[in-house]
DNA sequence: CTGTAATCCTGCGAGC
DNA sequence: TGCTCGCAGGATTACA
């Protein structure tokens, strides 16, 4: 389930492949996507070239522009394709003789005999094509919070103050720090030694504090490991992550706790499975080393 | 405001 | 061993 790790690592695998590039034909399965594929697109696409990648919080932003029209003298504002992986997509690039393996959806060919393409057996990803790319970014920079390693302490301290939501909902709001899906918020709040239950307005400054460096430590430590291959993963250039090894909570139901042994007890929060250690993350500050007992639902 | 649940979808594992 | 069923969940939307 690719979250910020798994995106950073495909967007730092693509780069240097498809920056550049030129995109000479496109074609497209008959099943939409998430979003879907206008027909007009295709034709806005091929011809463009690929000026950058970038990521954004889950997304995957790729700048485009016509070759020979660098984007401060083009006539039209600049393109974007922004591309969402969802729960299953892949984005690699590969020779373009190479075997067509199923559920491919998408695939742009370029200049050099290479081809982008997109899969996604599940098809809750996505991939839209945008005339400009300044609406766009303002309209991201809206329904977006900040990315993770940028994070204000006291702007954190007052969204995660402000709220009485849980914090395993807290960290999945996009809003709040985008980026982080159901595993990394498991393991966060793992490290950080907070109960997913307690509302964020509960937790002290300090306590806030730390959970917004172990926010950017754990998703740093995860990049580093190019991810967490669970099933279907894979990063740009094709490789697995290595991080599900490192994984301390997530899908480690009545497994002990790798600290003190204690089982790791799963339970529904915020409409997602949600696993912690009952004894390192105390469902009240200063009762840490007493075992709870509570049993998974 | 907050929570819950349905929606999209396929693959897989548990259970019978 | 083969079938059904439930679950996995990111973003969005509807509703209690």
């Amino acid at each position: 389930m690719p979250e910020l790790p798994e995106v950073e690592t495909v967007v730092r695998d693509l780069r240097p492949v498809v920056t550049g590039r030129t995109i000479t034909a496109m074609r497209r399965s008959r099943q939409q996507l998430r979003r879907p594929w206008q027909a007009a697109w295709t034709a806005a696409v091929v011809g463009s070239q690929i000026n950058g990648l970038r990521r954004r919080g889950k997304w995957i932003l790729l700048d485009l522009g016509k070759p020979n029209h660098p984007p401060e003298q083009a006539p039209t504002p600049s393109p974007l394709l922004r591309v969402h992986l969802g729960m299953t997509g892949q984005l690699t690039v590969v020779p373009a003789g190479e075997a067509e393996p199923e559920h491919l959806h998408l695939v742009f060919a370029l200049e050099n005999g290479t081809e982008l393409r997109f899969r996604d057996p599940r098809r809750f990803g996505s991939a839209e094509y945008f005339p400009d790319r300044a609406a766009v970014e303002a309209a991201m920079a809206r329904e977006l919070g900040p990315e993770p390693f940028a994070l204000d302490p006291e702007a954190f301290r007052s969204a995660v103050g402000a709220t009485t939501r849980c914090l395993k909902a807290v960290l999945l709001d996009q809003q709040i720090v985008a980026g982080v899906g159901n595993i990394y918020a498991d393991e966060i709040l793992f490290r950080a030694g907070l109960d997913p239950r307690r509302p964020g307005s509960s937790l002290s400054a300090g306590e806030c504090d730390r959970l917004r460096t172990t926010i950017a430590a754990v998703l740093e430590r995860a990049i580093a490991a190019r991810g967490s291959t669970i099933r279907d993963y894979l990063g740009g250039s094709g490789l697995r992550g290595q991080f599900q090894m490192e994984l301390a909570v997530y899908g480690r139901t009545g497994q002990p706790c790798r600290v003190c042994g204690t089982a790791i007890v799963c339970q529904r929060l915020a409409g997602r499975s949600s696993h912690y250690c009952p004894a390192c993350q105390p469902a009240r500050p200063g009762r840490r080393g007493q075992p709870l007992r509570r049993q998974a639902t």
